[in-house]
RNA sequence: GCCCCUGUAGCUCAGUGGAGAGAGCAAAGGAUUCCUAAUCCUUGGGCCGCAGGUUCGAUUCCUGUCAGGGGCACCA
């Protein structure tokens, strides 16, 4: 249309016969007044054709010619050189129309074209309970997935288990030494226990009081638990470290489930190496020739074939694997089951790790583009302005239990999801426990109540949806139409927040419409207003018509039926509970992609 | 030393190659005969860290610089 406008002043001899090539864009500007989609095509040309752009943008618009049938309603020149372009309102109204045809499928689209992909999350070391920082990773991870599978993935979620090596045998030690000094003495147990070799505490072990209760757990065991008496500590360590991993896991697995986050499977780093997986990718290395042999260690030669600082261990002098070496075990499976996009959600920490991951894929010859890494920064968790510290090893830190038990699941995965991934979130308890307007999560849950709450006084008032016909000039009050312009832009958050990896720009968008919707909700009725009992005249003390309970009747002196408004007056509170109804559809959209319940009422 | 992230209102942070740069909190004051006051309104507040560059146009992209956080194991 631009172009056909630039040609016919080209026919005018307006502009010169030769255009340079130009490109054309339609954005959605920011503020209404520029209206509903802007072009900056006239900057873009005024250089090329020494115009100033104010002038050449009206000498196109005064060229471009409107189809009456058309969604354009008129096209103006404005600000420096923009080239402003207003739809027709019934293009906004629409937008009710398609929502509630679509309901709770509006957003979806295709753009993953059934693609499938595996995001990894959480994985955190069975060495101890989940804290709030893995709870983070949870939400980012479980919201991403719900947000691509909307998108029209294919989402396949993993939790990596590294239930093998050094942490889980200083995990084993830990608890086998706390359960010779406060479990055994006295217990009986060494009727059944024998040869125990002595353990000590190590210096770099597992605090916490879970520890003990682990070792408390060790005296229901049953005796062919136990080692036999003539094998080596070691086997004795890490005998109490798989049972103690595996107990921690059953933990990690109910903790969870409680903060709403399940997962297609729990890929076991163990499996990786029973079922000769490790070696297999570690030969696949040797044939590829990236691995070299010294000082009695194997290495990965990622120095000066993919510009890494240095080689990496993968077998260490003493024969035991690295973390490393099973890792890329693991990526290979992942490329070899076939996804298209992997997507690894890890701890900031590991920033470090990724170039290394990436320079082994490529070494196995694999596309490394088809991984991406979120990485979560940390959470910095305050209570009333105090800074509350965590660290594992210590002991002393809230988990994710703790906190979900403290805040509820709703208000934890709201906050976790705040702040982009990357960056550090400071997480108040004090706030998102609040049940105030500063507290955002009841700020959301609330508009949506207070739409079920319209809902329900229309009922009793006999005005229901679907809207029989559909009347656009019915919403055209400026807070109508940007409601009416956020819903429109909805589908397109879902699609742009699933290609970026970024779920947190919904929370960030479900809080404007919050706030927009009570603006609106507060200065307008959606609802007829209710008349005194003298106008309501006749038809008093009848029982209303279907679906109305009983308990109702008390309430019916001051309640009107249907039939009994005026027409416009029903057709407009239709209009209006269709663009409330249609908001809290997106609404209940949005929290159901980020994991968060809708309450029907507050 | 090298690498990554972050510098935007008093605080916590969104945001964008374009049109007086936004929200929440905090501060002060206000609003319910009526669909939930868990709401709403008003008022202040800003060299978008600093300096260059690219561009018709930079808070946004590039380079440098300063500040804060994190990472650089035969740990995971």
């Amino acid at each position: 249309m631009i172009r056909d406008a630039l040609a016919r002043g080209q026919a005018e001899a307006v502009f010169p016969a030769e255009l340079p090539e130009y490109e054309v864009t339609i954005e959605l500007p920011r503020r209404s007044e520029f209206g509903d989609l802007a072009c900056n095509v006239a900057f873009r040309l005024a250089g090329k054709l020494r115009m100033p752009p104010r002038k050449l943008a009206e000498l196109i618009a005064s060229r471009i010619s409107l189809e009456p049938e058309g969604e354009l309603d008129r096209v103006e020149a404005a600000g420096g050189g923009f080239l402003n372009f207003l739809l027709k309102k019934r293009v906004w109204g629409s937008v009710l129309e398609r929502i509630q045809a679509e309901r709770q499928a509006y957003g979806d689209s295709r753009l993953g074209q059934g693609r499938r992909v595996i995001i990894e999350f959480v994985s955190a070391n069975p060495t101890g309970p989940l804290h709030v920082g893995h709870g983070r990773g949870a939400a980012v991870g479980d919201s991403l997935a719900n947000l691509m599978k909307v998108s029209g993935f294919q989402v396949w979620k993993e939790y990596y288990v590294n239930n093998i090596g050094r942490q889980i045998n200083l995990l084993g030690q830990s608890v086998l030494a706390r359960f010779q000094e406060k479990v055994y003495p006295g217990s009986g147990l060494d009727k059944v226990i024998t040869g125990m070799p002595a353990v000590e505490f190590p210096a770099d072990g597992y605090q916490g009081g879970y520890i003990l209760d682990l070792a408390k757990g060790l005296a229901q065991q049953p005796a062919d638990f136990w080692p036999s008496s003539e094998k080596a500590r070691e086997e004795w360590i890490r005998a109490v470290g798989i049972y103690a991993g595996n107990r921690v896991l059953e933990g990690i697995k109910a903790d969870l489930e409680k903060f709403g986050v399940t997962f297609d499977l729990w890929a076991s780093e163990q499996e990786m190496y029973k079922s000769g997986k490790v070696d297999q990718a570690l030969a696949d290395l040797e044939n590829r020739g990236y691995l070299e042999r010294h000082e009695g260690a194997t290495w990965f030669k990622s120095k000066d074939t993919f510009g890494e600082e240095k080689d990496r261990v993968l077998i260490r002098s003493t024969g035991e694997k690295t973390y490393f070496a099973s890792d890329i075990a693991y990526h290979r499976e992942k490329y070899a089951r076939g996804f298209d996009q992997i997507v690894n959600i890890w701890g900031s920490d590991h920033h470090g790790y990724i170039p290394r991951v990436r320079a082994a894929i490529q070494a196995l010859g694999y596309p490394e583009e088809k991984l991406r890494v979120i990485l979560i920064q940390f959470v910095n968790l305050l209570r009333a302005g105090k800074q509350v510290s965590m660290s594992t090893r210590s002991g002393e830190f809230i988990t994710l239990a703790d906190l979900v038990a403290e805040v509820g699941r709703d208000a934890a995965r709201f906050f976790f999801l705040f702040r982009k991934a990357d960056s550090h979130l400071d997480f108040d308890l004090e706030l998102a426990k609040k049940q105030a307007p500063e507290n955002p999560v009841f700020y959301v849950q609330y508009a949506y109540a207070r739409v079920s709450s319209i809902r329900e006084e229309a009922r009793r008032m006999g005005i229901t949806l679907p809207v029989p016909e559909w009347d656009p000039d019915l919403l055209t009050l400026p807070e109508e139409l940007t409601l009416l312009r956020q819903l429109v832009w909805f589908p397109n958050l879902i699609r742009e927040s699933a290609q970026a990896l970024e779920p947190h720009h919904l929370t960030a968008y479900l809080l404007e419409l919050a706030g927009n919707f009570h603006r609106y909700y507060h200065d307008y009725r959606v609802l007829p207003p209710k008349r005194s009992s003298e106008e309501q005249g006749a038809r008093e003390g009848q029982s209303s018509g279907e679906g109305q309970s009983s308990k109702l009747k008390g309430e019916n002196q001051n309640d009107r039926e249907e039939g009994n408004f005026e027409p416009e007056e029903l057709k407009l509170s239709q209009a209006r509970l269709a663009l409330c109804d249609s908001v809290q559809v997106v609404i209940r959209k949005g929290l159901e992609i980020l994991g968060i319940q809708v309450p029907e009422k507050m």
